[in-house]
DNA sequence: TTGACATAATTAGTCAGCTAATTATAATCA
DNA sequence: TGATTATAATTAGCTGACTAATTATGTCAA
């Protein structure tokens, strides 16, 4: 994720744009504006977890976790929610099982199969969290409306439904 | 960054916000799609550059050198307007010298610094995956119209003041 | 003018992603 | 049944972030 300080003005987007004709300046400021704001909200969201001892991968997979029934949940599954490769969530998990946040269960019907299971100390760790991270974020989000939230959601749908262009 | 493949529904979101009284449900769910689609973007643009042979710490020097006068900045001065450390942005000016798209000149002043310049091939890359960038970004944007954009701009600001608030 | 501090870049070591390969087990079908 | 294929998790090795320490050089004030 690019973590842009220097976010060009429209001097240089218009040098840009004079060497290639194609830049539409407008979208191109709003798309960097975009990931600017998102890659500080992604830090902010480090710096929130981070007084508490974890870090954006190991807390996702906690909240993953207590959304199952049982806090129960396949590494591959977890996986697959997250976003992330299996491998990476086999590293996840071994750093969680060493804090004591989840365990690992062998599964006795296939043997291939290990649950992961939340502990009570994972659970702990999220009633820390969670508050924290509500308040936080209400606070954060406070200053924008209802009508704007949803005029936010419409645009964040359209951009989704431009993505496959892009990439 | 989270790269969250399984955004949580209203049931989750109740279930949550009834053990967490302070979740403000619509306020996470349009938090954790903004995430969403930003992570998704950011992909899409990797998969944009990866045509070219480039990743986006890697492209986002060769911009950065091409808004400067004669093409030349310090490390220093890259590193701060990417927001990487001086240490990565070491890394970054490594593999972009090995590829041969900039040059290390020494300063002949004061002989810590070091500049680094984009060179002719660096240009030639710059000219190659410049263009593909603006057309794809254009068409990945061509569903949002121009209010639209005024509206997300005023929102990505109000959200940017609320970032104190969380981090 | 030299000792203390500041600055620029780099190196060393860590971490969390990734892909590809490996191990173990299960399922399928000739 | 036994060979092949599929699946689950892990391991090994790579990359590009990071911080802290190092090297080299410059600046300034007693």
């Amino acid at each position: 994720m690019l973590k842009l300080k220097d976010l060009p003005d429209k001097a240089v987007l218009a040098k840009f744009a004079e060497r290639y004709p194609d830049a539409d300046t407008g979208g191109v400021a709003v798309f960097l504006h975009f990931l600017r704001v998102a890659s500080d909200l992604s830090l902010a969201l480090d710096t929130c977890l981070s007084r508490h001892g974890l870090l954006q991968g190991r807390w996702w997979v906690l909240v993953l976790l207590m959304r199952e029934e049982n806090s129960i949940a396949l590494p591959s599954t977890l996986a697959d929610k997250a976003g992330v490769s299996r491998a990476t969530m086999t590293g996840l998990i071994d750093g969680l099982e060493r804090d004591g946040l989840v365990k690992r269960i062998s599964d006795t019907g296939d043997r291939r199969k290990v649950s992961i299971q939340l502990t009570d100390a994972g659970q702990v760790r999220l009633d820390q969290v969670m508050p924290d991270y509500y308040t936080r974020l209400r606070q954060c989000m406070a200053g924008i409306s209802e009508e704007e939230r949803e005029l936010l959601s419409v645009v964040l749908g359209k951009l989704n439904v431009g993505i496959p262009a892009f990439g």
